[in-house]
DNA sequence: ACCTGAACACCGTTCAAGT
DNA sequence: ACCTGAACACCGTTCAAGT
């Protein structure tokens, strides 16, 4: 009912919501949606919150629980596209699936890339990557190992991708300087392809170069049968 | 020649040394080698190099500035395959050596995945993988978008798997819980596959799993010509 | 027994005061 | 002109004191 003393705005939370574990993992998410993770503080998190910091301690018992709680419910947010596709727009789906989550989130990214996650939800995707590779008929081995290939490099990708996608808005609002290749700069005799082709700075991540790279990979998993 | 006011050890910096900006980034990769990402704060950086904080400043005009220079420097420590071994060596041999210094200097991992890295060290990686494509009679397409899908992959995974090495550390030390998959609790119309094959949690991140992905991507790549 | 304000040991960076 | 100690505005977490 009393106004948090301090200058913020004031928090969104109904003052007669309980707080459970849930409310504080999906209020963090907001937060880190907002924000980004450097937002992501337990005093600030508490604020939203309408809260004293250490109330949040009787629902998570450290930063690092809160992130591990946060990813597990992140997950669920990734829809798993049907089983009757085929394998190859089955794995190729869920690598645009999981990267639209992500980008939809970024600021669940660092988290998700700084710790190991085997929570209930994400051995539901990979239950689906095995489903499809093996009802495709593929060897065990690559059952396991084909769809770990697209996840890991969906969620690498991205993990690059979303740090370049800020700095992009940063240079838009005028906050950064572009990045350019100096290439008058460069000395011809060891660079003689880059002065050729000239590959502006963009080309490294794209959603054209995230495409190949998953195409790459798709034929290449197509080449070890079934 | 005064040691510094600290109960920490004493810095190894000779006295006499004069610091300069190239002495300041690599007392940085050191510790970040030595004690990881977190550790890696401006006073702990002057505290090792016997200086107060603020004269790193004169140096680096702030933390993201230092970070940016340490990564342009941990460039050069990759090591870069010869030209006349194939496309295909070449590339591999460039992502498993990406791969080795990484993990030589961990610490490096957080940094590189969190900024755009353009400077004339990256851009001699690119210049390698242009030089390998279009030797190789490859569209200049290609030429581009291979080796940056085969570096993509690299970084990511790498930074997927430095986390999780570091968790497998702690366990072997006894200061984490192992990973562990509870099978049994998993409603069996749910996870079919999963209970046939019953992966272990080091599956997801392994050194075979590097290879297999790297080997899909090398295959899917040869499908596009030359 | 439960809750929480103050405190602790840190951060990166600013800036005024010193030489 | 150059340098730097103190200060500022933050952190995550501990813990003693309060109800």
């Amino acid at each position: 009912m009393a106004a948090t003393p301090t200058t913020r705005p004031s928090p969104p939370r109904a003052t007669n919501e309980r707080l459970t574990r849930d409310v504080v993992l999906r209020e963090a998410i907001a937060l880190l949606d907002a924000e980004g993770y450097d937002a992501l503080t337990m005093r600030r998190l508490a604020e939203r919150l309408g809260v004293v910091p250490m109330a949040l301690y009787r629902h998570v018992t450290n930063k690092d629980d809160l992130l591990a709680g946060l990813l597990d419910l992140a997950v669920t947010f990734v829809p798993i596209p049907p089983l009757d596709i085929g394998w190859r727009a089955g794995l190729g789906g869920l690598a645009r699936s999981i990267r639209a989550t992500m980008l939809a989130h970024p600021g669940v990214v660092t988290p998700l890339v700084a710790q190991p996650n085997l929570g209930p939800h994400s051995l539901l995707l990979a239950e689906y990557g095995l489903a499809l590779m093996r009802t495709a008929g593929f060897s065990d081995e690559v059952a396991i190992r084909a769809p770990n290939a697209v996840i890991v490099y969906t969620i690498g990708y991205v993990a690059l991708e979303v740090p370049r996608l800020e700095f992009a808005a940063r240079v838009l609002e005028g906050t950064s300087q572009p990045l350019t290749i100096d290439y008058e700069a460069l000395p011809s005799e060891l660079f003689t392809h880059t002065l050729v082709l000239r590959p502006g700075p963009e080309e490294f991540i794209n959603e054209a170069q995230f495409e190949f790279g998953l195409e790459r990979i798709l034929d290449g998993i197509a080449m070890t049968g079934p």
